[in-house]
Parts: structure tokens; C-alpha cells; sequence
DNA sequence: CACGTCTTCCTAGATGCACTAGGATTCCTC
DNA sequence: GAGGAATCCTAGTGCATCTAGGAAGACGTG
């Protein structure tokens, strides 16, 4: 019998456009295996179930999430590194909705750990922060102001949630404005209270 | 044989109690059916399907959250209503996470043009910000960025995506005051170009 | 009260998904 | 080419959604 040639890689790609064509909620064992011409029962030598999957599809997504982001940051700082973090995050959650999707489900905190990718996120983040001169527990709140911001409108955005007649990508860029705004007059908190 | 008093409200309730137990995600009608005592079947003379069911709750959880909002807006300006918005959103989030989850799938554009508590909602974030001397295309960029920003970080907060030793709720304080400060120093669209 | 009707809830069954056990075939290595 | 490991299979379980069609309670009308 002539083998598929599956292997963790190949399914995770295959989940990965998967995701992106049907929506995260929709890849499934059965459907992946339909996509390869192979039963269903075969995907376990590769994979541990269901759950196993989708976490490998949301540590993938999120490296190549942050690839794109570390190469847009590269080089620059300030207001420029800002706007290209945020076009570059924008960007592949609008050209990838399925691993965009895939990034956000829960994850054990312990393969959170182990995985390279995170840690460079919060380094990444945190380096392009520091040029506005934050410090604990500002530098902390700048971040989740950020993630919130993007994460939030990325979602929003491709959920279809923005009806007004007004351009997307505009409201986009004057937001990026604003929280450039704010990190530069961060209301800092006092050492003493 | 002795009736269950089904029907759409209490199914609905029952499905938003449920959400909140174990997750917008596993609300199933086999679940729902149980926990009435009823088999699955009974169910679909008051629910068309599963989606049906879902709509229902997320319009609902909907029109829960605009109530508090507009309870905890009502009578306050400017900065006030901003943390009162904040705070109403914020809170029925972080207690009933199922169906604030409910809140975010995507719904039939048409019913949700029916809902009376989206408009009500548009009108009230409008109202608020119009404290802020905001003028289109202004104001649409700042209802994007407020709801963009309410929502992403409820989402990762209550998907526990905050990892650092930082209290949550300072951050959101300081978020709400940093989003006050944007609103106060909005970078103006001039009018001729 | 008897009758017909509408509603509610049922049984039975089709279909699809995740997942397991265990067997067969192919590939790799020595 | 023989042994062992990896790959893919058949067969089957359990749980989910959903449909078709039937029985029995609730309700209004004569």
C-alpha cells in the first residue's frame, strides 16, 4: 500500500491552511485526513489527538507570527518600530485568520515556556517599550495595553465587527497614532504611594 | 407523561448559566437536554439547531451587557462615564465569561441590525464620547480603539493570557486612564486633506 | 362533557466526529 | 535478506447533531 508520507510537519502545514481556509473551529482530525486520502486512525501515529494538533498549530502560527514581527521591528525604533510591529501584526492576522485564531486558544503554560518564540515576543516587546522610557510596573501596563489594542481590533476587525462606512485601515493607523501618543505621555505611577 | 415547561426563555437562560459553568463552547443541546431531564430531540421544537440556540444566548448576553453599561453610564460625562463604561464591561466579562464569550461569535448581520441593544449600544458609546468634542471620522477611529481595547484585554484576561506579577486590575485602571488622556489629546483630522 | 387540534415530548435512527485496539504492510538497518 | 520499527489499515465504541414520525397532554369550541 502506498504511503501518504505524513509526518507532524506535514500535517501541522496542512492544518495551518486549513485553518486559514475554513476557519480554526473547523479543523478536525477527519477532515485533515480526508486532505491527505488517508483514515482518520492514521493521524494518530503522528499526532496525539485533537488537542495535541491544534497546540502545535498555535506554537507554529505564533513563530511565524513573531518572525514577521522581529523583521519588521529590525532596524528601527520609537514610533517607526511601533508602526511596523503593529503593521506587521495587523497584517498576518488579516492574511492568516486561521492561525491568527490558532494563536489564541489557551496553551499549557509549560509548552509556553519551553517554546522559544514567546519568550522572544515579550523580549521584543519590551525592548520597543523601552525606548519610551517606561519603567515597572508602566513598562507591564504599556504591554497589555498594547496586545489588548492589537489583539482586540485584529479581532474585531476580522470578525467582520467594524459595519461603519469608514476605512478600516485609516481607523487603524489613527489608533497606532494614539497609543504612540500615550506611551510617550504615559501618566507614570509615583515611586512613593 | 408529566411536561418539563420547556421554552425558548428558559432554555436560553439555562444555556447562558451553562456557558458560564463550562464554557461558551460546550454548551451542547444533549448537555442543555439533560439538565432539564429531556431527551436531545425535545429540544429542537423550541430551538431550530445549535446555531439557533447560539444566536439566541449572544443576543441575549448581549443585551445583558449593554443594560449594565448603560446603568452604570447613565447621569456621568467625560471622564466619569468612560471608567463607568470600563468598569460595567469589564466586570460582566469577568462574571459571566460564557457569555461574554457569547457575545463575540459572528451573528446574521440582519438579526443583529433587528437587536434593539445594538443600536442602544452604539448610541451610548457615541453619547459618551461626544464629551470629548469628537467630530467623524474622529469619532468613529475612537469607538473602534475604546472597543478594541475593552475587548482584547477582557479576552486575554479571562483566557489568563496576563502572566506577569502585575495586579490586573491596576493595569486596566491605568489603561482606562491612558485611553482617557488619548481621547483628551486625540490627533485631529484636518479637514482638508 | 365530548371532540378535534395544537403543542410538547417521545422513540428510533441516520450521520459525523474523536479516539482505541490490534493487525498488516512497507521501509530501514545491519 | 532478516529483524525491527514505523506507517497505515480495519473494526468498533461513544458521544454529538439532527430528522421523521408517533403518542399523549393542554386547550378551545360545540
Amino acid at each position: 500500500m502506498a504511503r501518504a508520507g505524513l509526518s507532524v510537519e506535514r500535517l501541522v502545514a496542512a492544518a495551518a491552511e486549513m485553518a486559514d481556509e475554513v476557519g480554526f473551529d473547523n479543523v478536525s482530525v477527519s477532515a485533515l485526513a480526508r486532505r491527505f486520502g488517508v483514515r482518520d486512525a492514521s493521524l494518530y501515529s503522528h499526532v496525539r489527538n485533537l488537542q495535541d494538533l491544534r497546540t502545535r498549530l498555535a506554537l507554529h502560527a505564533g513563530g511565524e507570527l513573531i518572525d514577521r514581527i522581529a523583521a519588521a521591528v529590525a532596524g528601527r525604533a520609537g514610533k517607526e518600530a511601533l508602526t511596523a510591529f503593529a503593521g506587521a501584526y495587523r497584517e498576518y492576522a488579516l492574511e492568516h485568520p486561521g492561525r491568527y485564531a490558532a494563536t489564541q486558544i489557551r496553551v499549557d503554560q509549560a509548552l509556553v515556556a519551553d517554546s522559544p518564540a514567546l519568550r522572544r515576543t515579550a523580549e521584543i516587546t519590551y525592548g520597543m517599550l523601552r525606548a519610551y522610557g517606561l519603567a515597572e510596573p508602566d513598562l507591564t501596563d504599556a504591554v497589555r495595553l498594547l496586545r489588548s489594542t492589537f489583539h482586540g481590533y485584529c479581532v474585531l476587525e476580522s470578525a467582520g465587527g467594524f459595519g461603519a462606512d469608514r476605512d478600516v485601515r485609516a481607523s487603524w493607523d489613527k489608533a497606532v497614532d494614539a497609543l504612540h501618543i500615550t506611551l510617550e505621555h504615559w501618566p507614570r505611577e509615583r515611586g512613593d504611594d
